[in-house]
DNA sequence: TCCTTCTATGCAACTCGTTGCATAGACAAG
DNA sequence: CTTGTCTATGCAACGAGTTGCATAGAAGGA
């Protein structure tokens, strides 16, 4: 389980709410990581009772109040054993796949529209990490020299700008596939 | 859930007991879905109980006696209801990812080890991939004219060629950055 | 004034997926 | 002759993840 690993590498990176974890994991975080807001409040709550982080009420003004939760020693100990264990790599699982090769039972070029609908959020994604990239690490706003916790950060988003721009690569091919599959019929 | 799915794919394109299934999870369909045999067997439960299925007791010599399943025609258009149906595009789940921000606050050069792991496992994906390729589509013992099923087959299998590629350029590039915080600490 | 949106937290019920264990016949290696 | 491996199926328990619903104050627009 690594949920509980990307929380707490997240509020080392910030402490903060559940409430801004879980609009991190629409973003950053959700570059490698996703979670609803009920994952992440029932996790908090179980890592806050086995001590691995500490809470803060913090009152505001014009919303709601907030509990704000910090990394305490022993979570850090924890994550800090978790990055000395080796982990699986990684199996992808693609509907899309799925659906390619059901298409051959069915009608392929009925999938031109859905493959289509995947490269546009696919290319939304892509224009958002570069524009986070530019923003964070190689624009005239970034950092002149950047520390290691930036370098890392860096080389993840450009692991998501490599898988988004692959993506889109494939998905002209399957596209051209399509087409090349769909006038024979 | 595209668990269904896939199973339904998987019989259309070759009827099989859950033992087979399980295999080829870990063999061709495994290129962008897993799935242990537990869950395989419980799923072809639910879908012959829903008719989605026939089985077919197969008397075997030398081995266990085995359940032949097939899909039938209420489980045809499902999978073609589904095909129709718009999916949402997959977020990736990238636990190395989270380990290498979390390295920022442990040791990065305790991590490249455990990165150069992942290489060899994604650089023998991908030989047995290209390998595979080889013998159904490119090489001289491939068909001189392929179907739409290879045809689709073909174009999944090289959406996971590129993928394991890009991962092998991306853990490189994870590599030299790890090298580089390495001397600085 | 009402409706929607945003911040902020949470319960309950459910499905999906994993892990450990069990059975059982046949075969191969030591 | 015992141990291990391969085929083949399955139960039970648990943990992970999703979906629907509920609450509640404040801001902003119709």
């Amino acid at each position: 389980m690594a949920l509980e690993h990307a929380i707490l590498v997240s509020l080392l990176e910030q402490p903060g709410s559940g409430y801004e974890l879980a609009r991190r994991f629409d973003r950053s975080i959700g570059y490698f990581w996703t979670a609803t807001h009920q994952q992440i409040y029932r996790v908090l709550k179980r890592m806050e009772g086995d001590g691995w982080i500490d809470v803060r009420e913090v009152p505001q003004q014009a919303r709601p109040d907030k509990k704000e939760y910090s990394v305490a020693a022993p979570g850090r100990a924890v994550l800090s054993a978790w990055l000395h264990e080796p982990i699986e790599p990684e199996s992808v699982r693609h509907e899309l796949a799925v659906k390619i090769r059901g298409a051959a039972f069915d009608d392929p070029a009925a999938l031109i529209r859905e493959v289509e609908r995947h490269q546009q959020a696919h290319s939304d994604r892509l224009a958002h990490y570069l524009a986070g990239e530019r923003r964070d690490f190689t624009g005239p706003e970034a950092p002149a020299a950047l520390d290691a916790g930036q370098e890392l950060q860096h080389v993840v988003l450009r692991g998501g700008i490599a898988y988004e721009q692959m993506t889109l690569a494939w998905l002209d091919d399957v596209l051209a596939t399509l087409h090349r599959l769909g006038p024979e019929r």
